[in-house]
DNA sequence: GTGTATGCAAACAATTTGCACGGAC
DNA sequence: GTCCGTGCAAATTGTTTGCATACAC
């Protein structure tokens, strides 16, 4: 899918879902939205606050976490924990679900997809009854052929 | 192993660590340590905190925070995040490496073990040739058959 | 006796909340 | 015109830090 189309899609399921549950189309919250599907990468509050305080648009922090709760009801973004205590966040919409490996010396996240998890979840849906909603995978790495093997304490 | 082994074996093992680390054997090192492990369940560090200054010894936030620390490095206890900025802990000597399923209803906690994640890890490893050090896998469920199935919103 | 570990309180960082104003409806 | 959403600043929560005292060595 093209980059223009997928902006487009995701304001119009963002529309819907405001509509739906009379939330108010507000500037802010499409200006939130277009400036995470700008950029693939996983980012924290601070960072969309600076990059769109340093772009056209600037939105408090407070209208930030709100926005993000709204998106994250619409599945148009995810909430990840790699470990620190703060909430990184990725867009969705047109791509598949997929786990981390995270380099514990760089805080890199690489991205992979492994279908055995799937059949890890059907297991537990049948073994446990429940009903299974989503789920993380963090593998933590690190990459024996660098340069600078870090300090050594 | 009985509960009783389990309590003299991981002082001993606190107490290797820290000498061979130089650092103190302080009462309130081990009694945090026994207090851990007179509890199977997942804690955050107000609850520690909490129980601890209701029963026999009371020690400060700064001190646990301290210690855990410890008790992580040399294995004893493992870190978790489910979701919440907050880590939660739990003792891990004497049980496997397992995975976690959360009730995102209730927070509720169930442990359970699947021989696939490690075939998933190895391959991580082969395929991008790094070192696994370890992973964490939540699973987020709900159970349907419950009484009251909460608020439908 | 030395110097690390402790307790306390202040500092910090991520997030939430309260409130007055502005704009979507 | 209503009242929800915004920006701001203050409040909260989990965690870290600075410093004087205490105690493991």
């Amino acid at each position: 899918m093209e980059e223009k189309d997928i902006q487009s899609n995701v304001k119009q399921i963002f529309s819907s879902y405001l509509e739906k549950h009379s939330h108010r189309k507000t500037p802010e919250r499409f200006a939130i939205l277009e400036e995470i599907y700008s950029n693939p990468d996983h980012f924290d509050v601070d960072e969309l606050y600076t990059k769109m305080k340093d772009k056209k648009y600037r939105v408090s922090r407070a209208t930030l976490y709100n926005t993000i709760e709204l998106l994250l009801d619409c599945n148009l973004i995810r909430r990840h924990q790699f470990g620190k205590n703060m909430s990184q966040f990725e867009a969705s919409y047109g791509n598949k679900q997929h786990d981390h490996i995270i380099d514990v010396d760089t805080g890199k996240i690489v991205e992979f997809c492994d279908p055995r998890i799937q059949l890890i979840k059907n297991t537990i849906k049948e073994h446990f009854g429940v009903d299974v909603l989503h789920h993380s995978l963090n593998i933590f790495v690190r990459f024996p052929n660098k340069e600078n093997s870090e300090n050594s304490n």
